[in-house]
RNA sequence: GUGGGAUUAGCUCAGUUGGUUAGAGCACUGGUUUGUGGUGCCGGGGGUCACGGGUUCGAGCCCCGCAUCCCACCCCA
């Protein structure tokens, strides 16, 4: 038996109600944010991903699907989405027609890593991306849609929040920490060693409980920030307050990306094991420029579909639909008639088999449907069809003719 | 990438120190005496015990390999 590929599952039947329920609920609340929605391809030059992502992520570093295409292109499958919308939004020259975009989009997402639960090498997200707006009201915006799309799905959360600075205050806070991780000398772990070069902020969320110690009293990006970023963080936990959405700061979030600054959050469950991040997000004001567009301040999140939908409580199913059945083989060809018709407004589905009327109102029950037609001896000499609303439990005899 | 656990029917799981024909509940399907459903009663189908080797008179059970899932590390959505 040839089966999928590890990290990779197919999604029908139960899971996919669930997918499709997510997809529909986050749609509509985005589109009423203002957002429109966006596609861009699977597959995109490694350059992209290297450029934006950072190759000091471990994202770039060692989890990328690339390979050399027939063409000789080094090419990849997304391992996220914002690199891809960000590249079409300069592509497309919005960088340079200016005003405010706001998309949202969700597809899949590719990542080489070890499987477990909540952590697939083929996942599904749902992102926005905003761009030129560089209000911290916008910030706001995203996290109070997250909150909205959660709160909406019944799905309970903690919000962390930290601000990431920007290139007046990061640079200079980038050294003294550096200064900071030198004193610590050979104390801390190979990894913080290798972070220190490629990306001193990460160690900050390194997990080595050794280092943690060591950092405890490490400089604090929220202690120096800049006037406008300690304006603009006071002002997001103003607005949030004012919204009573609850966040706790965590000075060691620091998002894997490297294209983030200022405002960063992430929306974890206690609920789905140990990969409990569902949602995740953050300004990237310098990545346009980045990958050679126009500077526009831009800020998006992005959520683990898979992760949230063991966690979605779905509502209540409602009956709804016509099954059809006739009682013996002369009334197939006047049921197969009828179905036709009420399938043009109506979800219709037919049991070929003949059956007594007890095991058709069985079938109908079974597939959940509103109403149950069936077409007998009786009907079929009177030219009718028997209706009986299953909620209702009243039964109706309409003519053929005025269906 | 490192370490550990699991894998028996569509699903959730039993299966004794290795011993006849591998079980249950749910689900599916049919009947319940001939036109009234959900929840009664009776029946039925369905398993290469993940896969490949080995030990043994004999393996679902023991040993080796492999695949997948799960847990931790790591990382992130």
């Amino acid at each position: 038996m040839i089966q999928s590929l590890r990290g990779m599952n197919d999604i029908l039947s139960n899971d996919y109600e669930r997918f499709d329920y997510f997809i529909e609920t986050a749609t509509s609340i985005a589109k009423r944010y203002g957002f429109h929605y966006v596609e861009t391809p699977l597959l995109e030059e490694t350059a992209l991903f290297k450029r934006s992502v950072g190759e000091s992520s471990d994202i770039v570093g060692k989890e990328m699907y690339q390979f050399t295409d027939k063409g000789g292109n080094d090419v990849c499958l997304r391992p996220e989405g914002t690199a891809g919308v960000v590249r079409a939004f300069i592509q497309q020259k919005l960088d340079k027609k200016g005003g405010i975009h706001r998309f949202y989009y969700h597809g899949a997402m590719f990542r080489y890593e070890r499987p477990q639960k909540g952590r697939l090498r083929e996942f599904h997200q749902f992102g926005v991306e905003s761009f030129g707006v560089d209000s911290v009201y916008e910030d706001a915006l995203m996290i109070m849609m997250v909150a909205d799309i959660l709160k909406t799905l019944g799905i309970g959360y903690r919000l962390q929040l930290n601000s990431l600075g920007d290139q007046h205050c990061m640079p200079k806070y980038r050294e003294d920490l550096i200064s900071f991780i030198d004193a610590c000398g050979d104390n801390i772990c190979e990894d913080c060693q290798r972070r220190k070069s490629t990306n001193p902020i990460r160690v900050l969320d390194c997990k080595n409980e050794k280092c943690q110690h060591l950092y405890a009293t490490a400089p604090k990006l929220i202690n120096q920030l800049c006037g406008e970023c300690e304006n603009d963080f006071a002002t997001l936990k103003q607005i949030l307050d004012d919204h009573c959405i609850a966040y706790k700061i965590d000075t060691h979030l620091v998002r894997g990306l490297d294209y983030y600054s200022k405002t960063a959050f992430e929306f974890v469950s206690d609920n789905i094991g140990s990969q409990s991040a569902i949602a995740g997000g953050g300004r990237y004001d310098r990545l346009i420029e980045f990958l050679d567009g126009k500077p526009t301040p831009a800020v998006g999140f992005a959520i683990g579909i898979e992760r949230l939908l063991e966690l979605i409580v779905m509502p209540q199913p409602t009956r709804n639909g016509y099954y059809f059945g006739a009682m013996e083989t002369e009334s197939l060809a006047l049921i197969l008639k009828c179905a036709e018709k009420y399938r043009q407004t109506n979800k219709a589905v037919v049991e070929y088999e003949p059956k007594n009327l007890k095991n058709h109102l069985k079938g109908a029950d079974r597939i959940n449907a509103r109403y149950c037609a069936v077409i007998g001896e009786n009907e079929r000499n009177t030219n009718c069809i028997w209706i009986k609303d299953l909620v209702e439990q009243k039964e109706t005899i309409i003519s053929l003719d005025t269906i």
